[in-house]
DNA sequence: ATAATAAGTATTGTATACAATCAGCACTGC
DNA sequence: GCAGTGCTGATTGTATACAATACTTATTAT
């Protein structure tokens, strides 16, 4: 989502399709339960079947989109419990992240990690913020965490399970309340990791995940009504 | 797997290419580091290389394959930090998944688990025993536990995760003294979710999953002599 | 008017054809 | 002898063609 994604030249067509269609998807574009039709998405996007459907089955084993048999793909619904089984997972995740980061990170990286948590907090002061740019520099935030664990597996899960969230993400970032709170828990984290304080950094990121959770929850039921 | 895997008759080509071309790299058929080429494997299975690309792209996303640009998929190779790597991963989800099933696993649940464990405890008793066989009922033991959560991520991470580790395991087996320590460990675990004794069932995890770690990285370092 | 059915259309699933790129090797020039 | 260059075959990447299935709609019978 953020620093990777270095579109160069040779780049197969199919990764350029996964790539279109997921930023589609998590931005909103191509909605919950909508089919994704090969013809039409292969004529839209200048391209054959062929990348399409390579580029779905990429979308399919990323769980934005599932296959109905002989029906094509649709875009992935995300049903409150799915919510809440991705928040479960990654919770304890990123408990084991903060850990292993702490332990792992070296001065660089958490020299990193400050200026993420600088970049932050600046684009959430500014008033008629981005959001999308918002919700990013919040991402890059946690991706230094992640990568300072070493671990490449964790930081691909890790980054997965953000991804299911993401269509809710940018929700939460909107009352600018709240947007304090989020300033002042990536302080807390990232002193709680130059002081290689792991289980201070762990309660901290656990409270971080949970507040999350329920101003996620929250915004669900108030759509729901 | 074990259990799912109901291959019915409108399944189409590429999840059967899938299932074969993943059981065949889980079997050590094709070794890390093979190549895959589209038109031999489409060859060989009587299929265009239309489902073989297909179920190439999946292959990748589960992490059993890696792309080179323009020069096809081939067999990842397993490193010891990759090793490493799961399971740490593993290690923290199996604590998420016990203590959630220790919570949340019905009566019947817990029949099966110990139903699992017996059928275990009898395959490991057997001295000619199959060690596929016995890998399966391993696997299945571990299954109810997932299932027991709830939560259709976890249960998709953690069988991933298995999946992943799945070319290592037949070594441990074939060792019959540890093998009494797992069927001891499968009891020990069965016990502690029958009393819903959450906290002794996450050590006693942590520990099984220690174990199956100390084994498996001692018998690589042997072949690596 | 409604339910059932059948024809026609749209869409996916699969196979094949074409294009671009890469690996290996002989050949050339120094 | 060796680096470099251009050919040849093999392989991947992409597009298209064909087959099978599912959806839509119109028609008919009750």
């Amino acid at each position: 989502m953020g620093s990777e994604m270095e579109i160069n030249e040779f780049m197969p067509l199919r990764e350029v399709v996964f790539l279109t269609l997921r930023k589609k998807i998590l931005k909103g574009e191509l909605q919950p339960g909508e089919r994704l039709m090969e013809i039409s998405l292969a004529n839209s996007l200048g391209v054959s079947r062929t990348p399409i459907r390579e580029a779905i089955r990429m979308l399919e084993h990323e769980g934005l989109v599932v296959m109905r048999a002989r029906r094509g793909a649709q875009v992935a619904k995300i049903t409150i419990q799915e919510l809440n089984d991705v928040l479960e997972v990654r919770k304890s995740l990123e408990v084991l992240a903060i850990r292993k980061a702490c332990e792992r990170m070296t001065t660089e990286d958490v020299g990193e990690l400050r200026a993420a948590a600088v970049r932050f907090k600046t684009l959430a002061g500014s008033n008629q913020a981005d959001l999308t740019e918002l919700a990013e520099a919040d991402v890059a935030f946690h991706d230094v965490i992640y990568e300072g664990t070493k671990n490449r597996r964790l930081i691909q899960i890790l980054a997965n399970l953000r991804e299911q969230m993401y269509r809710f993400r940018i929700e939460y970032l909107k009352e600018a309340a709240l947007r304090a709170d989020l300033v002042n828990e990536h302080e807390a984290i990232l002193m709680a990791v130059e002081e290689r304080d792991s289980e201070r950094a762990v309660r901290l990121i656990s409270e971080h995940i949970d507040n999350q959770h329920r101003v996620i929850n929250e915004s669900i039921l108030e759509k729901e009504d």
